[in-house]
DNA sequence: GTCTATACAGGGATAGAC
DNA sequence: GTCTATCCCTGTATAGAC
């Protein structure tokens, strides 16, 4: 089907490429890793792909070696932190709801890395955009599927009412920390930690007497 | 103070120009117009400001008689948007909590529109967007203001719980309506009315008995 | 296998003619 | 008030050096 002459780089089933040699891997992430430091300093609006490739003091043309397109690369940036953050919400607190430990997973992301969220949830919402949509449809799900087996956990514990739907309960969860994270990154002002102590509260069952 | 060799154009109190002939405010409009009709054709990474002015045959350095940068046009195109959600808010319910009815606000508007938001977000996290940042500070602030007022009479009404504290309850609802809607226009599986049901479960007083 | 050099189409911003 | 012409930057694409 393919003749051989070309298989050096191949697409996988996300359309992620795939690497055979380990020099390719660890670049790539050492791309990654550069392109996260940009971010934070500079944001992701100065961050073009010839910046980023200056920053590791290669040609911007050398990063398409890697990453495909623009969108790739700031969608792979996203996935690693994700990664990040779930192993240290992992090691930090496996007991209870915990939403304010899940909290400090939005609030202790750099606002580059929020705000580059945010931009590639408006490519997803556009046509052009599958490949984001793709990714935040599938990030979204397992965001729902962890609140979900947070809130299972906790209504065990007695910590949640018995009386509401936890699937509901879970996009319910979800969307707040998103929403109050915004909220909160717009204007400090605004009391995020109220608004995540309001919502156990009214998630914990009403005192019996 | 000023020469009045070039009053035509004023900037005022929030940077938007403020224009003395009729002219000049209807021509600005028009731009508005064609502008939205423009994000919900081809979403708004199309809008470029050549495909605008094509729209309505001009120029692309024309549009900036009328908006200084592209940032400016895009905050008045959501600024008009939040006005005519607005307005119609108002004709269609001034009772109760109305959270579904809020919800309809935002599942309404084009996702075109939405994704100009988000983007205008992103935008407004970083260096550099001070514009976007002070647009959505006082956006978020009227938002948490409306459902401040709301909640303050559905309380009047009895269905809400009278030990919350209200300016969080206002901000929760925000961000969840924000968040919902986002998780809703990427994957339209998910069930946002459930989600707003639930909150305004949660919100209401426990049954005594 | 990896990277440089280079070209291209398109973007926003801007100066000056009419 | 609107135009044309131009500037510099962007993401993308390809050819070929090593």
């Amino acid at each position: 089907m393919t003749s051989d002459s070309e298989v050096s780089v191949r697409t996988g089933a996300a359309g992620a490429p795939v690497r055979r040699y380990p020099k390719g891997v660890k670049r790539r992430q050492e791309i990654l890793d550069r392109a996260i430091e940009v971010f934070a300093t500079e944001g992701f609006e100065g961050a073009s792909l010839r910046a980023i490739g200056e920053a590791i003091g290669v040609s911007h043309a050398a990063l398409r070696r890697y990453f495909e397109t623009r969108e790739e690369l700031f969608l792979e940036v996203l996935r690693e932190k994700d990664r990040q953050a779930l192993l240290e919400a992992h090691e930090r607190s496996p007991h209870g709801l915990g939403l304010a430990e899940s909290l400090e997973d939005y609030a202790s992301r750099v606002p580059g890395l929020m705000a580059l969220r945010h931009s590639m949830v408006a490519r997803a919402m556009e046509h052009g955009g599958e490949q984001s949509r793709v990714f935040f449809i599938d990030r979204y799900a397992s965001l729902r599927d962890q609140a979900l087996q947070s809130l299972t956990l906790a209504r065990e514990a007695g910590v949640v009412r018995a009386d509401i739907a936890l699937d509901a309960a879970a996009a319910l969860v979800v969307a707040t920390l998103d929403g109050l994270s915004t909220q909160w990154l717009l204007d400090s002002e605004v009391d995020i930690h109220a608004g995540i102590v309001l919502l156990e509260d009214l998630l914990a069952p009403p005192p019996q007497h």
